[in-house]
DNA sequence: ATTCAGGTGCAAAACATTTGCATCTGAAGA
DNA sequence: TCTTCAGATGCAAATGTTTTGCACCTGAAT
C-alpha cells in the first residue's frame, strides 16, 4: 500500500515523490535484487530517467531502506532491506535464491577475531553454485 | 621464491612470463584484497599495460590462482585464493581486516534450505562497520 | 500563497573494464 | 640450437556503468 511506503520515505526525512513511490513499488512487486537498468526498464511508462534512479537508490541505501547485495557481477544491485537474508547465486546464469539462515553468532565469532573494529554493523553472505536447470 | 611462483602458473596450464610472476609477486607481498590500478602503480618501472594486467587477473581467478573479494566499492579487487577467509570492512576508509572465522556449517546449512541448488562450490562473507581509527 | 531545500532532467564527463588487431614470445618439438 | 605457433601483450578504441554540473521544478513547511 502506498501510505506504508509514503510513511517509511518520511519517516528517513526524505520527500514524498512519484519517483521515488514508483522506484520502491518495483521494489516491493520483485523481491530480488535488481539494478538500475531493470528499475529503469520496469518504469518506461511514467517518464523518469536513469540518473534519477542512480541518484535514488545511492540516497536509499544511505538511509537504510535499500541494502546493496553483491552478485558479481557488472552493475550494482539492490534490495530492501527490511528482510535480512543471504543468496545463493548461480555462476552460470545468475539466477539468485534468498535463503533465511542466519547464523547470528557470525557477528560475534568476527568481532572477537578482530583487533581494528568495536564493533560489526552488517554483514553479508553469498553462496555460489552452479543451480539445478544450469547442471542438467 | 620465484621458483613456487612459476611452478603454480605451470601447473595450472599457463606460460610463465615476467608479467605474470610480477602481478603474483605483487599479490604475495600484499596480503589483502588489491585492484588492477593498484597493480599497475606498483608495477610502473617494468612497463606493463593495465589492459595486460586486467587479463592477468581475469585468466588468474578462471584457473582458480585468484579470488573475486567483493569490497562494495567501485573497482574489482581480488586476492591470492590460497587461504580461505572472510573480510572485515571499514565503511568510511575501506581498511580491510582479514579474519580466519569460517563456519564450516554454513554451506551445508545453506544447501538445506536451498531448492534450486545441489551443491555449493563456495561463499563469500563480508562484516561492515567502521573501524577504531575512524571511530575515534 | 510564498518560499526554498531538495529533487529531477538533460547533456556531458568520468571510470572501470573489455575488445580488436597487429606483434611478440615462451616453450614444445625437431 | 633452431623452428614453430598458440598463447601473451601492447596500443587504441569501444563499451557499459555510474557520476557530475547546472538549470529548472516541486514537495512540504510556514
Ligand atoms: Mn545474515
Ligand atoms: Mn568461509
Ligand atoms: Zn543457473
Ligand atoms: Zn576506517
Amino acid at each position: 500500500m502506498k501510505k506504508d511506503t509514503s510513511a517509511k520515505l518520511m519517516s528517513v526525512g526524505l520527500k514524498v515523490t512519484p519517483n521515488r513511490l514508483a522506484i520502491l513499488e518495483v521494489f516491493s512487486s520483485d523481491c530480488r535484487p535488481i539494478n538500475a537498468e531493470y528499475i529503469f526498464q520496469k518504469l518506461q511508462g511514467q517518464n523518469i530517467n536513469l540518473v534519477t534512479i542512480y541518484r535514488t537508490l545511492s540516497t536509499f541505501e544511505e538511509k537504510g531502506i535499500l541494502r546493496f547485495v553483491n552478485v558479481h557481477t557488472d552493475s550494482a544491485h539492490y534490495e530492501l532491506a527490511e528482510h535480512h537474508h543471504h543468496h545463493l547465486i548461480c555462476k552460470d546464469c545468475g539466477v539468485i535464491e534468498e535463503i533465511s539462515i542466519c547464523n547470528k553468532l557470525l557477528d560475534k565469532d568476527a568481532l572477537s577475531q578482530s583487533k581494528k573494529f568495536n564493533f560489526i554493523e552488517s554483514h553479508s553472505v553469498e553462496f555460489f553454485g552452479v543451480c539445478k536447470k544450469c547442471e542438467a
